[in-house]
DNA sequence: CATGAATGAGCCTTCATTCAT
DNA sequence: TATGAATGAAGGCTCATTCAT
């Protein structure tokens, strides 16, 4: 009787079997239900925010809700992980995996990351209002989480910076770790900055980031990129 | 008999008109009030929070609370206020506010800024916790006061970079405020990290932030902090 | 299994839309909550009486109250125009609401509203008790509802004298409002009186402050009702 | 050392032992907390008054109130009592007890009575308001009171009535009781009706209430006072 | 399956009263 | 004796969750 097998969906999901019309529509409203969580939480946060205030979004009726989630936590869960697919297949449509091989490559790669990343967040700063401000309040357990999704960055910025040390391009006594977890702050703050100021130029803000970190203060971006 | 004004010491405290002893034992409930709730915000949360618990924890009625804060949101701003003369206090122990004249001389003072911002965050991590996690998450009006804060600590650090550029050492196209924000990312990124990981060791991770901010990534500190 | 539209049945209830069966329901249990607050308020005094208790009597949960009515405040008001719903429709149940052609007639209709009116307040004297004991005291609002009631039956007594006056049959000379607001005294007396003394005999009491209203205190009620 | 003796008010204080001077204090005290909550309860309501309210209108704290009163419910018994005698005091002065002997006396003792009730409640629509809108609302044995009063004041008319038809210038067959609360009514309404109209001619009133009372509708006021 | 009526735990807040100073 | 700091019972109200329809 088994209805199938696994793991449809997530963001790799290998092709399942095909979803019945009723399932598909049930998949469909849980998709909706998510969006208007987010939509509520990052707008009203998530206290702020009632199970009613979702349902009334979605014009069904609350109980409806409790149908496809949980409870009120377990939603969060939920949306977090959607912005997260999100935000990684954002990144990754944009940027070649393969570890760079030259310094300029790299700048390169880090550009098209920052950019792509504060692109996201300047389109729907809701994200990054969810990610950074509300989710940390809401439970020890998220707040877990959003420290290990920063610490995760860090630890894949790590890995590139480690690359470039094997590589040579990057001096050997970079201390990879600590170095990355500044860059990550640099990103970080650019997403907070697009909080405040909607309007603001985040390409400009990403320039000026990379010059810090390719050149550092002192120095200057000449064409070729080189340092000195 | 004599009713003994000495000493109110409070720290920076401006010569006040002397207290009576029921004034300073109101003053001293009134801070133990405001620590208890620290407490209690940063590891409880804000809405995990309820007022009986910050009485218990002081082992007073409930009622008392209300005899020296308005309403249970009254009270984070008079923490955060405090979080924010701590910080400041200890920043303004620390360091000599003249404009560095040098380059060298700014490397040291950011250094001295960033190690004492982040041995602050050491000390007691719930500061950061209740004011990078929590205190956004309560309120728009708190979430503002939290970029604000981030804003103006860019603008302070753009002032910085602004004299350099007008002194010299640094270059005169240095996109000020947007490198400033970067660089408060990367205290931002500290203070972060040291939520994690309470044991870490927050004096390499600021060796390695200096660096990056001041060489780059490609470039190394030598003795001489000169960059080539 | 017909929906079964028909007999929605309220008194005087004008043709509304066919409610269904859950609105019939909703319908019901408001006017339940309405009575029960109104049992409540009467007995125990409105500050006597918790939203608990009104929940109490009716086997509700108390949560359950607040989707009917906004707050405590709220209901007194639906209680008092129930209340005055009540009375309005006995009162025009009992009197043609014409003006009276002659003196006889004019006693005769001060006699059926007279007798009515108490009659009511002897069913109930819960309803004096609220209107007259605990409204004014809620509320400068209430207060001055109570009060415009009162006025207000004055002034609707004043248009008959004024009535009787023009027709002749009332001395020209009439103090109109203020000989109706006396008139009102008495009825109020009779209604307070009831709650005294619940196994009074109203009738007595009409007779007695008609033959004061119409001959005075000198006079004599002779049968044909004449005055002299 | 005694500083006089004498009467120290309380209307019908029997001669008591001289008070000392902390003893006069005391009961000055006594007598203005008694004032303040008179006006206190008269003007935001029994609940709506905290004892904090009374005390901060006598500039003194909060807690000595409660070394010269039990509680709060405590003290409207006494600002019962006290506007009563006040009532009570100005009615001894301006008339004599003496039982009318004719019909005409009677008129001007009733008119004597009518107007001075009326000035009472004109020079503080507070007596009216606090004992007619708010005390019964307090509590069923203040309510008891309340009645109580009506109903004496019901009694002592008809005591009057009852002399007068003993005496032969009131008809035999009165209803002296029901008359009596009639009577009683009209005051009440004139006291009422003075809440609301602060600026009212209550003298009109007094006439017109009068006339209705002794001649009835039908009649009129010759000078004589005779009716026919 | 969708709905929304019902529920009650839980929280903030007030204020009458007590009592140490 | 006067004071006001401290107290905690009490109660209004919200909202996540359940479940009968």
């Amino acid at each position: 009787m088994a209805k199938a097998t696994g793991d449809q969906s997530e963001v790799g999901a290998a092709v399942g079997p095909p979803l019945s019309r009723a399932e598909r529509k049930r998949e469909e409203l849980r998709r909706e239900i998510v969006d208007a969580s987010f939509s509520c939480f990052a707008e009203k946060g998530y206290h702020g925010t009632g199970i009613s205030d979702i349902a009334a979004r979605l014009g069904i009726g609350h109980g409806t809700f409790y149908r496809y989630f949980e409870n009120k936590r377990d939603i969060v869960d939920h949306v977090i992980t959607h912005l997260l697919e999100r935000v990684v297949s954002a990144l990754a449509a944009e940027n070649a995996p393969d570890a760079p091989a030259t310094l300029a490559a790299y700048r390169e790669q880090t550009e098209r990351i920052a950019t792509a990343l504060l692109s996201i967040m300047d389109e729907d700063p809701r994200i990054a209002r969810l990610l950074l401000f509300q989710a940390p309040a809401i439970d020890a357990e998220l707040e877990a989480r959003v420290t290990g999704l920063i610490d995760a960055m860090a630890e894949l910025t790590a890995g590139y910076l480690r690359h470039g040390v094997a590589v040579g391009y990057l001096p050997a006594d970079l201390d990879t770790l600590n170095t990355a977890r500044a860059i990550n702050g640099m990103i970080l703050a650019g997403a907070i900055h697009g909080l405040n100021d909607p309007g603001h130029d985040s390409g400009e803000y990403v320039v000026a980031a990379l010059r810090l970190m390719h050149v550092g203060l002192g120095g200057s971006m000449s064409t070729d990129g080189s340092n000195n």
